[in-house]
DNA sequence: GTATGACTGAACTAATCCGTTTAGTTCAGT
DNA sequence: ACTGAACTAAACGGATTAGTTCAGTCATAC
């Protein structure tokens, strides 16, 4: 895996033929990350089979040539983007969040960071792709699957058994658990999945994930921290926002 | 060149001319119907893109010419397929519940029937089919919405505002908290939509929905029916499955 | 100063597939 | 038996597109 990524000014679209490969031996890895990069942006925009490897070629501001020089094909190309991009979803989710000793605050960061990429719209458009592709070609949503959310949820279960063995929680069944508190954090993915412009905002997201901690917490807490008397922290901390 | 198959004596039933209609009236709208459930076989398992039209006819036991005499195109026929059947899935939700008086049970049997018709597999395929070409179609996906789930969202709000109206339920905010049980029930839906071979079992469902109530009437439930000495109904009632 | 090898651009092949058309067939009603 | 509507089978037009080929261009290595 030689990923390349390289954000920064990669030539977009030098007007005429300007070769500047310059670089020489990085020319070649540079023109490959060109060519992953605008598929993606391709396969994102037009979904796989309305894409044209000739669009691709023309996006990446190289031949069609060079395209099958570099790829065997565009199942490659998908497989590849899938790959990488999964990836790097997985490791944004799994940075390490700093370790507060609040079980309260420590939920709610996890929640919220999970919410955040989980709502990203590039990881809707790639998760709309693969879902679209995953039927034809099994392996495709398998990697996606294995690179993406199955790491994801095994972090949330690690950091989740952390604070059961700390006494902060109490959970029989700490994979359900997670996949709990993800399922509520998400609930609102299939919306934004069947209509772009649903996408909730970044602070309904955190609003949202906020609130589903209180419900977690609310189930699996253990007493310790909140008071006694009231059976949910009495929310007088914010007003849980009122409409969706 | 294709399909040269209908030469000599294939035919696969009806061996001599016996064109089914006899009917005379009812015939048009037998073979309407015999194209849209055809064409949603072929789209339910090949995908849309890969879905032919010469296919469909085919599947459907009737010419292409037939096909376009009663459709304008591929693409009436998948709006056609998505409203009947995101609807039909709809009326499966909607079915009224036998009032219980108890919240638990009623909760739970809410929880399960949605589980079920969530999990059905050809729910998934057919969510699969909408969100892979809700991109390039934003009206695909808006239809759906409002046909299957945004419905049946509504349906569990108001049976929950039902509830808390009864004083079996404390809630802020009832949309919200239906999107929560809806989305811990439906939390591992995104497995089965990368790889169908996850589906889970019918008791698996019906388990997980069962316990994510018990999370959601430790968040949510007034404290009348359970002690009032433990957050947590003790759990001894029932051993929250194990395994996932 | 030339050999090397990546790259280009453009034409080309072969296949697929939507939607149309045509020529002929079946069937109900009269 | 005749008519007209619905249907069928088959071929076709036209468009798109994956993937190939190749002569020529350029930068660098030697």
């Amino acid at each position: 895996m030689e990923r390349r990524q390289e954000t920064s000014g990669n030539a977009h679209h030098q007007i005429r033929g300007p070769r500047v490969p310059a670089g020489g031996a990085g020319a070649r890895d540079k023109k490959r990350a060109a060519i992953i990069e605008a598929a993606q942006a391709v396969f994102l925009e037009r979904g796989f089979a309305n894409a044209t490897m000739d669009l691709i070629a023309t996006t990446a501001d190289v031949s069609k040539a060079t395209v099958y020089a570099k790829f065997s094909g565009k199942d490659e190309l998908l497989t590849e983007i899938v790959a990488s991009a999964a990836g790097r979803i997985g490791q944004e989710i799994d940075r390490h969040t700093g370790p507060e000793e609040d079980p309260r605050t420590r939920l709610t960061a996890l929640a919220c960071r999970y919410a955040q990429v989980l709502f990203d719209a590039q990881t809707i458009g790639l998760l709309r792709l693969v879902v679209a592709e995953s039927h034809n070609r099994p392996d495709i949503g398998r990697r996606y699957l294995e690179a993406g959310p199955l790491p994801a949820i095994a972090h949330l279960t690690s950091a989740l058994r952390e604070l059961v063995d700390r006494g902060d929680l109490a959970i029989d069944d700490v994979d359900h658990a997670a996949l709990q508190l993800v399922g509520m954090v998400q609930a609102k993915r299939l919306y934004s999945l069947l209509d772009p412009s649903l996408l909730p905002s970044e602070e309904e997201v955190t609003a949202t994930a906020t609130a589903d901690v209180e419900v977690f917490l609310a189930a699996y807490g253990t007493g310790d921290r909140t008071p006694h008397g009231s059976r949910r922290p009495a929310t007088g901390r914010e007003k849980r926002q009122k409409r969706q």
